[in-house]
DNA sequence: CTGAACTTGAGAATCGATTATCGTATCGAA
DNA sequence: TTCGATACGATAATCGATTCTCAAGTTCAG
């Protein structure tokens, strides 16, 4: 049946997404998997995501601008800072307050997604 | 030279956004256009707004999980609610203070988006 | 009014991202 | 160990979005 096996592949995926400091694109996931143990698909890559997020492993992050990146889904709340130099987008801990105060009073807010753009301290440095 | 040109195409465009109380993307655009005066091929619409980004009279809205949007650059900074139930796009007056604090001290921040999501009052009702 | 510069529309071409294909390799329950 | 279910890799196919092409039409300074 519908089973998912375990295999050397989707450990690798896991490990990097776990070892990961920020969100991944599938791209950036398959060159990291590649640096380790050698050759992982691409399409391998993104069937293993396919099947994490259907588990409820990980989450997908959309960002405007950028294709949609992946991350551990047990890190709570937080939000991202795109680098408009090197594109990489990183993990910003903490959130605001009275984010909800914008709407109107008959209007129901379920979530926010708040993203900076900037430069970060890499691409600052030259 | 490379100086612009007023046609009727180029300020059907420019009417449609003043009008629209939300952003709208390339094809929205084309879509509304096509009802009043016939015929603008998506082509013009792409380098329309490519002309008018250029001149500033426009600005760009990102959303995740939608393709990019445009609108009346005179409207000041502001942010977007998009209902779950409806998938409409509303304006929000204002914003938030201290968005840049969550950011690290050596990374330093340009711009940001925010976007409610939730359900708007005409949903609500139902 | 004239003409060079600019714009248009329709469809083809391109782009990056994602999915499908298929023959081979691996998994793991029994 | 065996074998059906599942996954793999490489690459082709597909997708939606955007840009290009080019012949024909429009704009506007002079």
């Amino acid at each position: 049946m519908n089973v998912s096996y375990s295999t050397r592949q989707r450990e690798a995926i896991l490990d990097i997404l776990r070892r990961a400091d920020q969100p991944l694109t599938p791209g950036e996931i398959r060159e990291r998997a590649n640096q380790d143990s050698a050759g992982i698909g691409l399409a391998t890559v993104y069937r293993a995501l396919k099947a994490f997020m259907a588990r409820g492993v990980i989450a997908q992050v959309e960002i405007p601008g950028a294709s949609p990146c992946y991350e551990m889904a047990d890190r709570g709340h937080h939000h991202h800072f795109i680098c408009q130099h090197c594109q990489r987008v990183y993990d910003l801990p903490g959130c605001v307050r009275d984010l909800e105060a914008l709407a109107p009073r008959d209007f129901q807010v379920q979530r926010h997604e708040v993203i900076l753009y900037g430069l970060c301290s890499n691409c600052l440095e030259r």
